[in-house]
RNA sequence: GGAGGGAUGGCAGAGUGGUCGAAUGCGGCGGUCUUGAAAACCGUUGAGGCGCAAGUCUCCGGGGGUUCGAAUCCCUCUCCCUCCGCCA
């Protein structure tokens, strides 16, 4: 969320940022500072109050320690008005503060000043590409060349499970491992310390990186104890450090962490859920980075670069999207969408997003640091996919088919997968 | 799952109804001394809200209650520890 004195200096910059991004309630904005002057002017009341409270308890304290019985019963009298007050107004209190933080909540993330301002994907960049996107008749996509070699099982998957939930077999399943192993060891090559993660995690956690309110379709829920299935290792990576401060040499943090990912994926059954397309159920190398104000922006590229990097070693061509203001979500400020080409269904596939969060999630996981003035500030989190496996191994499959039905290993996992080709 | 014990500031640890936001020690920061450092000594050192400020309020795991007054008493939840049972 916002900080509401940041909204109370900013109004416009925050209704002209919610436009952008294409919320209509505007006039949220309006609301929700209402909300903060009644709730201020309720402070008031009641601390001055309970200061009259303090001072009267305080004051029979001192007579009753010297003795005087009787002058103390006499203010003791005196306070009974004054507690039912104070209860009552404690109450407004609350519900205001409820009030106005339920509209605080709806408010998005303001875009950086560099991102494109439009409504839809249509309005995204392309901020680069990268290799040449094969565009061929005789490429299959990847379900057929992966039915061939009884490599993914989909129905079984939906058998045992249901849609969405495939079983790796052989090879497939080596390839996803050797996937796995090579986007860990690049990331604590770069200086990530590799972290693993719970799978479920609880109602704070999943409010703390914003899954909760905007997006709680998103999740399954195991709602007997209380616990979500992490949609993506953002959740329990960012909210490791929820609720602390920091010290200033601490930072930045550097954390990497494989995790399968469990995604609802409700109202979107039907669209592109072709093979590896859209799934239930993923694997996927997560970066996560906690970093100083002043260098968030700067390490948001030096994410979107490596991410890139992945991709480059793996020889699969790509893209990179710079998101427009209409297309990026919620809590973010700035993010880069990485789309490998997938030469078999001749279309670009999102395996990689870089965000910039600023000090949104920061603020709602009171996650701070002293900073150099020994003040105590919001830090700045950033995420990026490095990478996401379903669509890569679609991309792989696709990319380096051979005419005779095989699959060329690209170099950098030869030494995981022990062979050449499958 | 059963029985018992516990949760206090960065850490350790006192405090069981009254001036306690909290002793003391360690750690941190500043200073004295020193060529420099260490030691010693002195001082300082939690987070947050409202307010131009003076100031004031809140927070001793979370929530609720008793009381003029709660870290301290009561209820409840969560987590941790010990023992028993079960178990990859």
């Amino acid at each position: 969320m916002l900080d509401i004195n940041f909204i109370r200096e900013n109004r416009a910059l925050v209704k002209k940022g919610m436009q952008n991004k294409g919320e209509k309630n505007i006039e949220i904005v309006d609301q929700v500072l209402q909300k903060d002057e009644e709730w201020r002017s309720m402070v008031t009341r009641v601390d001055r109050l309970r200061a009259e409270g303090n001072k009267k308890a305080k004051r029979i304290g001192e007579l009753m320690g010297q003795g005087k019985r009787e002058e103390a019963q006499k203010i003791i009298k005196e306070t009974g008005d004054n507690k039912i007050e104070v209860k009552k107004l404690e109450a407004d209190l609350s519900e205001l503060q409820d009030q106005r933080d339920q509209l605080l909540y709806q408010i998005p993330n303001v875009p950086d000043n560099s991102v494109p301002v439009g409504h839809s994907e249509e309005d995204n960049q392309v901020f680069k590409t990268w290799g040449e996107p094969a565009d061929t008749n005789w490429m299959l996509p990847h379900w057929e060349i992966a039915a061939d070699k009884n490599w993914i099982d989909f129905d079984r998957g939906s058998k045992v499970t249901g849609a969405g939930f495939p079983f790796y077999i052989g090879q497939m399943a080596r390839l996803q491992r050797s996937l796995i192993n090579f986007f860990l060891n690049e990331a604590v090559e770069k200086g990530f310390t590799e972290i693993q993660a719970p799978y479920f995690v609880n109602e704070d956690s999943a409010r703390g990186t914003g899954q909760i309110p905007d997006k709680e379709d998103m999740m399954y829920t195991i709602p007997r104890d209380g616990f979500f299935a992490i949609p993506t290792a953002e959740v329990p990576v960012t909210n490791f450090h929820r609720d602390e401060i920091l010290s200033l040499e601490e930072l930045p943090i550097f954390y990497t962490a494989y995790t399968p990912c469990w995604r609802r994926e409700a109202g979107s059954y039907g669209k592109d859920v072709r093979g590896l397309n859209r799934l239930h159920q993923f694997d996927k190398v997560e970066l996560v980075k906690f970093v100083h104000p002043d260098n968030s922006e700067a390490e948001l590229e030096t994410l979107r670069e490596y991410a890139e990097s992945l991709l480059e070693k793996l020889n699969l061509p790509y893209r990179t999207l710079l998101m427009c203001t209409g297309d990026m979500g919620f809590t973010q400020t700035k993010k880069y969408d990485l789309e490998v080409w997938s030469p078999g269904q001749r279309r670009w596939l999102e395996v990689s997003s870089c965000s910039n969060f600023g000090s949104f999630q920061a603020r709602r996981m009171q996650l701070r640091f002293k900073n150099e003035k020994g003040k105590t500030e919001m830090v700045h989190t950033l995420n990026g996919s490095g990478l996401a496996l379903p669509r890569i191994v679609a991309s792989i499959l696709e990319t380096f088919q051979t005419e005779s039905g095989d699959v060329r290993i690209p170099e950098v996992l030869q030494p995981f997968m022990s062979c050449e080709r499958i």
